[in-house]
DNA sequence: TATTTGTCGTTAGCTCCCTAACCATCGGCC
DNA sequence: GGCCGATGGTTAGGGAGCTAACGACAAATA
């Protein structure tokens, strides 16, 4: 998340300033927003430098993870759809296809074509993308125990409850993607 | 922030069960992360989606917001150089390169050369910006406030300090840029 | 059976941001 | 005064993600 903000947050005397000239400025809902964007954008960089070290960007994480994933608990047996992958890593189907080129290229995934439906293919995670997800999992998952720590369990529980609100307010905002069959015939 | 993550977030008892294979994994650490990670990203695509349709981008709306904001409490009437937008937006100085372009381009910021220290410039707001930017921040800062409508005025400050709690420790956690004449003479 | 409609994956072209390398200039030091 | 490191801004090239458009195929419809 490339911030929408700068460096230094303004301060809330700022905001109380700046409400003064725009009325529709709430001071105190501007500051937990720009709070939460510096900290998320702030964890996601200290996981993503990480990464980036394997040359793992965040999109390509996300199909690695995703057929990781999808071998436990279902009896399919790790391969998916590009546009599954797609849906689950909330990219879109010509993005995943560039992902998946670079992947196959670095021997991470294979490709096959489906036999039933011509126009599918199956994508799989290779042994050496497994090999690598377990040398670089534990560190990854070693980062959010510590960007953590200094949160105990019951603080941890708040934020999550807390951030599920403002989730959810966010995604009744969004723009429906096609809200239901609102079709225009 | 793309998203370092899936569209659908694990459940608990997922993590629970991955934690088995990683045992660096802790559950909670990790909920919250990945919970912080995607309200923190809806929440920018929210205000993303909004500035997008002037064309501003993030970069763009750093620059053009820093501008402003130096105008009000110091005396130096808006001017700044492209070192000081980098800094300030927290973004390279290539990167401010193509942005100052783009905005003089479109005829949102001036670009003069300083006639003290040839090597710099002074970058200031056009009266097209100012007006630009006081048609779209009053949009802007009512999605603020409706995203944040859900928290009342004590969830809000709860979790602004979570917030910090996490930044400070992911601040600590970052790559020290030059800690203090590290030099290796 | 033949046609339309929808889906899947891909391609082309764009924006944004990054790193690495460059010159020009300034300021201190001999 | 003349080098020299530090600091300006810029350029070149690359990766990631997007939209719009496409051809191939499957499924629904007539």
């Amino acid at each position: 998340m490339p911030l929408l903000m700068l460096k230094n947050l303004p301060r809330y005397e700022c905001l109380l300033a700046a409400a003064k000239e725009f009325p529709d400025l709430d001071p105190s809902a501007c500051e937990a927003f720009l709070h939460l964007l510096r900290a998320g954008d702030e964890c996601f960089r200290a996981v993503e430098s990480n990464l980036a070290r394997h040359n793992i960007s965040q999109g390509r994480f996300g199909v690695l993870m995703s057929l990781l994933n999808n071998c436990r608990g279902e009896s399919s047996p790790t391969a998916l759809s590009p546009a599954e992958l797609a849906d689950r890593t909330a990219v879109t189907r010509a993005t995943m296809t560039g992902l998946i080129d670079t992947l196959e290229r670095d021997g991470l995934v294979t490709r096959v074509p489906d036999t039933e439906d011509r126009r599918m293919m199956a994508v799989g995670l290779t042994e050496k993308a497994r090999t690598l997800l377990h040398e670089i999992l534990p560190d990854h998952f070693r980062r959010m125990t510590a960007l953590m720590q200094s949160l105990d369990e019951s603080e941890r529980r708040t934020l999550v409850q807390l951030l599920n609100k403002i989730q959810e307010q966010a995604a009744a905002m969004a723009p429906p993607p096609a809200p239901l069959a609102a079709t225009l015939s």
